[in-house]
DNA sequence: CCTACCGATCGGTAGG
DNA sequence: CCTACCGATCGGTAGG
């Protein structure tokens, strides 16, 4: 929470109000309020209602590229790795709850360039899966008849939480994750 | 296609155009041109948008209970069955993508009580996966840490499919049903 | 950042 | 099922 603007308070409301009710049900005047303005004001700081939603999905992309990025280049066999990813990955959904949300949806109610661009940066983060995937295949460590589906499962059901995790449940998120780690090295036949 | 009144052509397009655009963002003068009359007309056959969302759910809900219900008590062992749940549940999907779709997202936009309803009813179709989950583990075909916990990332998977399955891609439904199967099982270490 | 407001569109209704 | 319309609310703007 360093540097924290007006601008930067504008677009956390609008992150918990998209995630909470939906981009089309959170109205301007939703967001204003929650930041402590009027709706005419929130213009002196954002172009339009679309384009809050253009940065929040931003920020939510590097928030997961930079937690999960770096993991693929570090020591260890695939496996490692991978188990260290989904932790990190639930790690962002758990402490970003309302960013991961509005990131992960793919939300049918905006316009095609933006969906485009939201898309484009979920494909980006994909692709690391996909490199530690090809690296468990190449060691043999991980067994995939069709690497590609494979990917598409293990990531609904790891994304998935964000539909039924709420912080102080039955399970602290780390429990699931350790969980999760051992489902999807099934999933792989790594274990 | 059995009676396919006006009502029926009604909610068709609600679902169509709830599936594509969301509930929100889908108009009663949408779906009243989808169907051919005026907004004003529809009110004629519903009550509120939010009926026809309802309506629309509880269709879903029978389309799946239907499909994969009966599966539960055929003949089979526990990972027989569950791979005929699965493909039953898939192809629901496939078949009725759009009702599907309405079905399967926690839409944030409605009223509690319809969300109410909703969940209701995907708890009451969620038994029957964890009738088989109990089936197996107490043959001891399928091993799992904790039951809640799988049948949640499994049906994450499955249903992750909606969000990027398409007919006429690489792979038909029942392809992508094969391989599921194949994976659920590892999952539950069955195979 | 506020006041004051715009044109458009929303879900729904009355009366036929 | 249509015509005609309602009050409310929407995203966004002008001028300060």
């Amino acid at each position: 929470m360093a540097r924290k603007n007006r601008r930067d308070a504008i677009i956390e409301a609008a992150a918990e109000l998209f995630a909470a009710k939906g981009f089309r049900a959170t109205t301007v005047r939703d967001i204003a309020e929650e930041a402590g303005i009027l709706s005419g004001s929130l213009y002196a700081h954002i172009a339009t209602k679309e384009d809050l939603y253009l940065e929040i999905v931003r920020r939510a992309a590097q928030d997961f590229s930079g937690a999960v990025g770096p993991l693929v280049d570090e020591r260890g066999d695939a496996p490692v790795k991978l188990g260290r990813m989904i932790r990190a990955h639930l790690g962002v959904i758990d402490r970003s709850r309302a960013w991961a949300r509005v990131y992960l949806d793919d939300d049918s109610e905006l316009s095609e360039a933006t969906r485009v661009e939201a898309r484009r940066l979920r494909r980006e983060y994909e692709r690391l899966w996909d490199a530690v995937l090809q690296e468990g295949m190449a060691s043999g460590q991980f067994l995939m008849a069709d690497e590609s589906l494979t990917r598409l499962f293990i990531l609904s059901a790891l994304n998935g939480i964000i539909r039924w995790y709420r912080p102080g449940g039955r399970l602290s998120i780390e429990a699931v994750a350790d969980h999760y780690v051992q489902l999807v090295l099934r999933v792989l036949k790594a274990d």
